[in-house]
DNA sequence: ATATCATATGAATAATTATTCATATGATTG
DNA sequence: CAATCATATGAATAATTATTCATATGATAT
């Protein structure tokens, strides 16, 4: 067994420092780190139970959407009662327009749907995971 | 009883149309909504039903930290295991600065906390809700 | 004290985005 | 058909923010 790798940086970083010394295993290229001390071991580990990118990356995207207090306000509202744009708008106190923006936002990110009766479209989430996800930021706030 | 309220818009809203035209009982004003059909009683009672304007910003605010691909991989990183900057930097392959940054605004919405040891300042979690957010958002992803 | 190194941070830049304004679309009504 | 109305949307603007670069801080070691 090796005790460390041995990492080359391409900028200005200076190569690991292992505590014990052993044998270097492979080189490993960063290109972005710009430091000297590393904990290999658990560099390495923890990189490998790292999800995919792209799963980090959609995550990132589905909080983003969660982000915005006028969108928190709409699926709140919603969560309560399948509305009207125009209702949202009101109980909002906001522009139909700014509204009618969010919910394409919020639609794209399959958390509200909407079916049409007439000139009235009606918005309702689209989503069971909403609330719980709000309930879990929620026992955070009130730490 | 009443059957609706009369709202009076600031911009070019007229005025609220109820299904069935009884009495008015008090008028509201709304400088932002700028439609004429609303489903006053339940905008009535959704806006009853609402938390407070607060708390609604504060939840926002905390999935707005979660809402960035960088603090999501360092949030999961941390949670395997209690890293130093360079460790993540060395992770996530960015420089030190940017994940220092990122640090900043993880530790002001109190989710990692830190402890020195020498020169070394080691990150770890300050929150277990952090798991459970990412799982309900992942049910989502995962639809 | 000086050098080195891990980390922090201020300023600048680039990218993203929430809202507004004007207007389009699509449905209903007269 | 024309008029009205709920909603959608493109463009512009303003605000926010992630990263980089340069540098500061604070600790250790020589």
């Amino acid at each position: 067994m090796f005790a460390y790798n041995y990492y080359i940086h391409k900028n200005d970083c200076s190569n690991v420092q292992a505590e014990g010394g052993e044998k270097v295993k492979e080189k490993i290229e960063l290109d972005k780190c710009d430091c000297t001390v590393i904990h290999e071991d658990v560099v390495e580990n923890v990189r490998k139970n790292m999800p995919d990118e792209e799963v980090l990356y959609d995550l990132a995207e589905l909080f983003k959407v969660f982000g915005d207090s006028t969108r928190v306000k709409i699926l709140w509202a919603l969560d309560e009662s399948e509305m009207c744009v125009c209702d949202i708008a009101s109980v909002l106190n906001m522009t139909q327009s700014a509204i009618s923006h969010q919910l394409r936002v919020l639609k794209q990110a399959r958390l509200v749907k909407n079916r049409r009766e007439g000139k009235v479209v009606y918005y309702s989430l689209d989503d069971n995971h909403v609330k719980a996800i709000f309930d879990q930021g929620l026992m955070h706030i009130k730490e």
